[in-house]
DNA sequence: TTATATATATCGGATGACCGATATAATTAG
DNA sequence: CTAATTATATCGGTCATCCGATATATATAA
């Protein structure tokens, strides 16, 4: 909450999950993706334990291609997607023009 | 995080100034909307306190009828609506059909 | 080889969303 | 009138998002 908008916080596991559906991405691709849409760079603080609570969950694998670790959909992640996003468009349905 | 949907926690403030954006509300009409929308209802203990912080913030003027309380946006809550709503739809771009 | 840059990961702390329970206030029902 | 219902509000606690700082691991540069 700041003097000229109200708090955006919220939805990172569903962003993440949003992002690497679209294309394998490894952790700093989502980091600098996040930086282009809000303006801002989320933490490494914020960002790691987001990702490792979605592999935990089943949602993500992980690929190691050097140093960086390329984190793909797992089937289940798609459907956790598929229901999220459903959920998504309901909740803010008339905020897109 | 629950075994078939990733966390989707987030984003009350925001919803909260559009969903009175819409047409004046007490908290009330708001948790309903909201149940509506999430299907699932806010518990007091979040709703009221999102609804006093968004007041703070200048963002909402109340007006009490009765026992309810009346919210409506003040011109500065339309301003950081507006915000928001830019916000918005950058960072979820691609998210809506 | 060592030094530097870059990607990943964790840590301790803060804040907002969230809960269920409880309390208060106003209106309605009996 | 009293009792029940309904709307608002707070409380103590949990959890995810968020931060900046720090640590670790790997690749690249000198």
């Amino acid at each position: 909450m700041d003097e000229e908008c109200c708090d955006m916080r919220g939805m990172l596991g569903f962003l993440i999950l949003f992002l690497v559906s679209k294309k394998p991405m490894h952790g700093k691709e989502i980091a600098d993706e996040i930086t282009k849409r809000k303006g801002e760079k989320p933490s490494p603080g914020t960002l790691y334990p987001a990702i490792k609570n979605l592999r935990e969950a089943g949602f993500l694998d992980e690929q190691k291609e050097g140093k960086a670790i390329t984190y793909t959909l797992t089937p289940s992640g798609k459907k956790a997607l598929t229901v999220a996003k459903r959920k998504f468009c309901k909740i803010f349905l008339g905020v897109f023009p």
